[in-house]
RNA sequence: GGACCAGUAGCCUAGUCUGGAUGCGUUCAGAGCCAGAAAGGGCGUCGGCCUUCUAAGCCGAAGAUCGGGGGUUCGAAUCCCUCCUGGUCCA
């Protein structure tokens, strides 16, 4: 990045523009004989009225190249600048020698971001909706802190409604006070299809629904005490199924303890006229002017609905933890809602409505259609972890033979490794169709991809005791695959930049697959504990150690493993 | 009825916010004139590479009206308009 900043400098002395617009124009020539930055010329040609080529020209007449820059060309409407390859290598090995772990890293912004996910009903076990949900939270928190920002991961059980008395009350007419024979939310979530089967056929059972739901409200000692047991047993699945995945919480809020709050906001904005009362007593909003149409706040009853209560949580999320931004990640079926939600909160003058976001992700499809959680017709989170490990395990025994422990341990890092990457190399706003036969791969684009770069790298440093990253002194590259690598290396943090500003863990998914093809191409062609002398062969281990921490930190973000063999 | 998102090879995907990659003729050069230049990956297919640091890899070949049409521009996958298809949401 220095080397931009000097390039710009040196364009500020002879051109009459500023450094932002030349910052924006610069671009990285598509092949690297052609230079090592780029300023195309047409942005001048437009005010000067002259051909970009001649401007090029004259450019490159009259700046004079320094150290670090080695070169100044015109090339057709480009003036491409060609910087001493070997300095920057230099300054990059060293930089990702010296940082390791946090390299790429951002400074630190003194600003705490939210995170909600993956917010889940306690009437069924996660899908694989919650599992991309669940890997986009992670991913982003950690791309977030690696930004520099603090981060605080919450969740939102939404453990009341409608459709969690189906479940109970299946369970109360079949379930005999069967106690769970197996994971305990799936126990839970078996009731739900049973009542989504039985009422097909007993349309009655909706009104059984319902009075239990009013039962449920007003504190009925029987339905409370079996909503409290079936709700443990949810809670406690979904708590395995988060370490399965590596989801923490700061803190979880609960949809029973804030459901009947958010009234006296509405009330409140009622008074100030921001809100009216329609013919039959509805408080409502009038968002017309926004296109969002006419939306009802609180019902004539005077009871809440959903966006009563996020009202609520959103105020009472910012009173909790005065933090700077609000992160939703919640299926883009909700945006509509959350433009609603914003909006309002915006119209009642809470300072922290602008920093409220959305972040939509796309549906997952199975090759049937839609998964459907009432008919039981869904890929269930745990489930799909056994398959990958399942065929992770074929995959390795086709390869090796490894005793017990280590066999575990191999198939749980590259199971879940193309799992994980498979969902986050998509970029989140994408519907796709998962299609367990088609989607389960180990080569080509894909987690184990990546991790065998990492492995391939460390299997030669474990050859070579002697190398240590420390004592690098001087370097020396020639091939272009080497040059390749520092490049992208010194990507890296603008990557990082790039992902957390846009919410896009899919930047650095593919970052890392660059990396790695880029290692590949460079391991076939350049030999490194036989290379030509002492010194090329110095400079490719501190290069593939490079790579390897840049691979690495890359896996960390996406919540990946980075193993040493494989 | 309204809103939003998507449409890129047999399949999947990147790039879209912020539009660009080395042409031809003439000329000593410039001006002028004519033109508007090569869309990355992966899977699958076909063909090569394991006496050489792990072949979960590498190299090569074939494969694309960037959904259709129009517009803006010297230049459009990218910006604007319109239509079609799929999805989602609101009423």
């Amino acid at each position: 990045m220095e080397f931009k900043q000097k390039i710009i400098r040196l364009l500020k002395k002879h051109t009459f523009l500023g450094e932002d617009e030349i910052s924006r124009a610069i671009e990285i020539p598509r092949l690297p004989e052609l230079g090592d930055f780029a300023f195309p010329c047409f942005v001048l040609a437009k005010k000067l009225k002259k051909s970009p080529s001649i401007i090029a020209e004259e450019l490159a007449k009259r700046i004079k190249p320094k150290p670090p820059i080695s070169d100044v060309k015109a090339q057709g409407p480009y003036l491409n600048f060609f910087i001493d390859k070997n300095k920057l290598a230099e300054q990059v090995i060293k930089e990702v020698i010296r940082c390791g772990a946090c390299y790429g890293s951002l400074p630190l912004k003194h600003k705490k971001v939210m995170v909600e996910y993956p917010a889940p009903n306690t009437n069924k076990p996660l899908h694989l909706g919650h599992v991309r949900n669940m890997l986009l939270g992670n991913a982003i928190c950690n791309i977030l802190a690696f930004a520099g920002y603090e981060v605080i991961p919450v969740d939102l059980v939404n453990d009341r409604g409608v459709h969690i008395c189906k479940s109970m009350l299946a369970y109360k007419k079949w379930g005999g006070g069967e106690e769970p024979d197996k994971k305990p939310d799936h126990f839970v979530g078996d009731y739900y299809v049973l009542y989504n089967r039985k009422v097909e056929e007993h349309p009655e059972l909706e009104q059984e629904v319902q009075d239990m739901l009013r039962k449920w409200e007003a504190g009925d000692k029987e339905v409370i005490a079996l909503w409290k047991k079936m709700r443990g047993w949810a809670l406690k699945g979904f708590k395995q199924t988060y370490a399965l995945f590596g989801v923490h919480h700061k803190k979880v809020y609960y949809e029973s303890e804030i459901y009947q709050h958010g009234k006296e906001i509405v009330l409140e904005g009622l008074r100030k006229g921001l809100f009216y009362k329609n013919e039959e007593g509805a408080i409502m909003v009038d968002l017309e002017k926004d296109g969002l149409g006419k939306k009802v706040l609180l019902r004539k009853d005077g009871t809440g609905i959903y966006i009563t209560q996020d009202l609520y949580l959103a105020k009472k999320k910012f009173d909790d933890f005065k933090m700077d931004k609000s992160v939703y990640i919640v299926g883009n079926e909700q945006k509509y809602h959350f433009q609603v939600l914003f909006r309002v909160l915006e119209m009642l003058g809470f300072p922290y409505a602008k920093q409220c976001y959305h972040l939509a992700y796309g549906m997952i499809y199975l090759p049937e259609g839609r998964m459907k959680s009432r008919e039981g017709k869904i890929v269930d989170a745990d489930d799909i972890v056994e398959e990958m490990k399942r065929v992770a395990e074929d995959e390795i025994k086709k390869r090796h033979t490894l005793d017990y422990k280590e066999l575990e341990k191999r198939k749980e890092i590259i199971g879940m490794g193309a799992l994980k990457f498979f969902i986050l190399k998509y970029d989140p706003m994408k519907d796709f169709t998962y299609n367990p036969e088609e989607s389960i791969s180990f080569e080509g684009e894909t987690g184990p991809y990546v991790q065998y770069a990492h492995a391939r790298i460390c299997s030669i440093l474990r050859k070579e005791k002697k190398f240590n990253p420390e004592k690098v002194k001087k370097l020396e590259y020639k091939h272009p695959t080497e040059f390749k690598l520092i490049k992208l290396l010194a990507d890296f943090s603008k990557t990082v930049s790039d992902a957390a500003e846009n919410y896009k863990p899919s930047f650095v998914a593919r970052y890392s697959l660059e990396l790695a093809q880029a290692f590949n191409e460079f391991y076939h062609e350049c030999p490194v504990l036989k290379a030509d002398n002492n010194k090329v062969r110095d400079s490719r281990l501190a290069l593939i150690f490079c790579v390897k921490t840049v691979l690495r930190n890359a896996l960390d973000l996406l919540g990946i493993e980075a193993p040493e063999e494989m």
